[in-house]
This record gives C-alpha cells, structure tokens and sequence, in this order.
DNA sequence: TTTATTTTATG
DNA sequence: ATAAAATAA
C-alpha cells in the first residue's frame, strides 16, 4: 500500500475535503499533516486573533482525526523541510492539499509543486475553499469582472444542487510519527486575552456545523433586514469558520437549497447567498489583482490626498475612544471578541478613511491583528470598498453618518450601550450624538465631550479631496 | 451595503 | 407643517 501525505492549511475539516477523498480515492495511507510557517505567508501573517483561533482548531481537527483511527502531525516550518522530513520518515509517494489564493501562498506552493514533480513525488491541489476558482467566472471578454452585481450573476446561474461527501466514518492508521504540540506551536498569549474572546464561539468543523444549523432554524427567515442590527444575532456569524475551511461553501449552499421555505423567506435566502456571492468576488479580486493588499484597486486613487499619518486618531480610532459612540461601540466589540457586526465594519471604516482621511491600510492592518475571521481576500476588498479605492459599482463618494448609521440600525441603542458603559447615565435620545446633549459632559464624565473630528466638516473636506482626484488626468 | 437636498404629497 | 419620494453626487 502506497503512503500519501494530506497537508491541511486552512480546510480544517473531514468532509467534503477534496484533496482527502482523492488521496482516499487513489487508495493511499493517509499521513495528515499541519505544517506551522506563519512567516511564509508575510508580508500578511496570520494576526494574535487569527492564531488563537487556530489552536483551537487545530485541537479540534485533531480530536476528530483521533475518533477516526488517525492522528494529526504537527511539524515546524520550513514548509518544504517539514514535509520532505515526513516522506523520508514514511516513504509518501504523493502529497494531497487545497489550493489557497493569496499571493505568498500562491508563489510557495506553486514552488513546492515544482520541487515534489521534480523528486519524482506526486503533488495534487484541490478547491475546498470556493464556489467557483477565480479564474472559473470571467465576462464575456474573457476579462476578470470588476464589478459585483455582474460577477454574481454570472456565478449565481452556475450554482448546482447536491450535497457534497460527509466525512469518511474511518481512516487508515497512522505509523507512530513525532509530532509537535498545539501549545508549542501556537503557545497562549499572557494574559489569557484568548478565553474570554472566543467564550462566545466554538472554533472546528463541529462548531460550524452547530452554527450553520442554528441560522437555519432561526435567523434566516429575517435575514434581510435583521441582519443590519448590530445589538442581535441576525448574521449567520460562520466567517471565522469559513475562513479557516472548518465546514465548506459547498456544504452551506447544499444545506440552504437542501431546505423547503415558505415562498416568504427565498428572498432571504437569496440575499444571504448573495453574501457568500460576495466572498466569491473578494477571491476573484485578490487572485487577479494580488496587488490589491497593499495597493489601491483603482489607481486612480493613488493621488488621493490621504491625511498624514495621525497616530492619535489611529490609537483613539483602534481602542474606541473618538467620541463617536457607534464607532467606539464597534472598536471596542472587535477588540473583546475579535469579532464585529458588518454593518458596523463598515461605518467604522468608513469614519477612518473619509472622516479622519488615513489611509485605508492602517484600517485593514488592524482588522488584521485583531479579527478571528480576518481573512485577506474578504479584509482587503471590504476596505477598499469602504475607502472607494476597490471594486464598487456606485456613482458617489460614499461616506457613511455614524449618527444617522446609528439612528436607522441600533434605534434603540441596545449595541451602544452593551460597549460603552460611561454611557449609561445618559438618555437613550442622547446617545446616538451625546456632544449634542447640554447635560452630557456631567453625565458621561468618561467619555469624550467632542469626537475627535467634527464630522460634517470632515465629510465636506473628504468630498474636496475626492474632486481633486476626479478633475486630475 | 449612502447621504443631503429638493420636490411632491398630505393633512 | 411635515413626511414621503425623488434625485444628484
């Protein structure tokens, strides 16, 4: 019997794993492996949050492994070392993976394919990660799409029926191998900031599942406008899961469709494949531009007059102190649970870039550090189209008013006053723009009596700036 | 996946 | 006088 290594990165999950079932499939002992190499992946390696959550689920693909009759292998990096190491140790003729999309990622295993082809060892990449590969949808120019509503069109229309393949029941034995430990690999951080951030979630394929399951019995039938309330789980919170591929698109596609609804909810269901529409195109984007995590998407953008660098609006910005009680609510929810609502990603973005005019980049690379979910396709797309430098199909400059944002989405300031709690003398009517309220310096002592910026006169100024890139050229 | 302003409708 | 709808950016 021929040996075979199942190299996991990010698809920490026994079903519905492509590069398992065909290593499974060709009839081979299955050696799983996790190769740690952060460093491989700069000049964007994985942020504290991200780590955090990782240990716990590679714990978790671990224990699911071990139930299985197989175990999982830790090694250190180097990549190419650590698995060369494993198939001398176990005389592997082939290595099975799923394929990744951002750039480092795309240059090391494109290097490593090479190598192995050249050692005589079979090398085969799968997609777990996506709907449809980048370069599957393209317009009928044969050109990448740069516009959503196309690119999802497109898409949508190919999407088919059926359920992808449940997690083999068991699998072959592993020969005793060294292994490294999670803690030693991902040791927890000091103080254990990790605990109370990933209290409310449960990291691994199990997780997902659990997660997937509750949103369809509860919070999809509303999902359309419930969804845009931070104070109320109305999403479907999966992207961390996502992310690091603990349950599949393919599955959440096959789970939605497999249901009947009341004619009511498909518009529902719709727009929250939409959203899955949405993380297809980040992908799309970030394998065609991979310029785009540090460059601006449309360069025209490239003479816009961005602030200087201002590294007290950055801090105030990061730990929720620039008197914006929306805003604040939002940076302090990310920096407690590694987690924010989207509608409120993008109100905070939007105050960083257009109100306070940084750069987009000092955005994203915090969202980086501090999201479980961070994800660079979906990070990088999500700021640019916040900043106006992405792919955005609308006419205008769009800049968000935390206030009216704050109006329309948490009425009744549940979201706001779970994050700040110096706010809880003041009125309801008082906390959507407390600098408005005569009482509010004596009442909210401990928070700032004025943002940081005045927000009509800083949207005024972002309009400016925005016609002097629109006149240029 | 917006906002601010203007226009029109309603009482 | 106020709200809803349309519109421009």
């Amino acid at each position: 019997m021929t040996t075979a290594l199942l190299w996991f990165r990010r698809d920490l999950r026994l079903d519905d794993n492509p590069a398992l079932q065909a290593a499974l499939d060709a009839g081979h002992r299955i050696v799983p492996v996790y190769v740690h190499a952060p460093d491989e992946e700069a000049p964007w390696m994985p942020g504290a949050a991200s780590r955090a959550w990782l240990a716990a689920s590679l714990r978790a693909l671990s224990a699911a492994l071990r139930e299985r009759g197989s175990m999982l292998v830790l090694r250190r990096g180097p990549t190419e070392r650590a698995l060369e190491t494993l198939i001398e140790e176990t005389g592997a003729s082939a290595v099975y993976w799923n394929r990744l999309y951002e750039p480092a990622v795309i240059a090391r295993d494109a290097a490593l394919k090479t190598h192995f082809k050249q050692r005589g060892i079979d090398a085969h990449s799968h997609n777990a990660a996506l709907l449809f590969e980048p370069w599957e949808i393209e317009t009928g120019q044969g050109t990448p799409y740069r516009v959503f509503t196309p690119f999802w069109r497109n898409a949508r229309a190919r999407l088919r029926d059926g359920a992808p393949p449940a997690a083999p029941a068991r699998l072959p034995a592993v020969p005793h191998l060294a292994s490294e430990t999670v803690d030693a690999l991902l040791p927890a951080p000091r103080p254990r900031w990790d605990r109370p951030m990933l209290a409310d979630w449960r990291p691994g394929a199990a997780g997902a599942a659990e997660m997937l399951e509750v949103f369809l019995d509860d919070a999809v039938a509303h999902y359309k406008t419930q969804r845009d309330l931070p104070d109320r789980v109305g999403t479907s919170r999966l992207s961390p899961h996502l992310h690091f591929g603990e349950i599949s698109p393919r599955r959440l596609v096959a789970a939605i469709q497999g249901r009947t609804w009341p004619a009511a909810v498909e518009p529902h269901v719709e727009t929250w494949l939409k959203e899955l529409g949405w993380r297809e195109f980040s992908h799309h984007l970030l394998y065609h531009f991979p310029a785009s995590t540090d460059a601006n998407l449309n360069p025209r953008f490239d003479d816009f007059p961005w602030a200087p660098r201002d590294n007290d609006a950055l801090e105030a910005w990061c730990r929720g102190r620039t008197g914006v009680p929306i805003v604040d609510a939002g940076m302090r929810e990310l920096w407690a649970t590694g987690f924010m609502h989207n509608r409120v990603r993008m109100l905070t973005a939007s105050f960083l870039t257009k109100n306070l005019r940084q750069h987009w980049i000092h955005g994203a690379r915090w969202f980086w550090d501090t999201l479980v979910d961070a994800d660079l396709a979906n990070n990088t797309q999500g700021w640019q189209w916040t900043a106006g430098t992405g792919a955005d199909a609308a006419p205008y400059f769009r800049i968000f008013n935390p206030v009216t944002q704050a109006r329309r989405f948490d009425p009744d300031v549940r979201y706001v006053r779970r994050w700040l709690p110096e706010l809880d003398a003041l009125p309801d009517a008082a906390v959507f723009a407390p600098w408005e309220h005569a009482d509010a310096a004596r009442l909210a002592p401990d928070y700032p009596a004025q943002p940081i910026v005045d927000l009509a006169q800083s949207r005024d100024a972002a309009l400016a700036a925005h016609d002097r890139i629109k006149t240029a050229r």
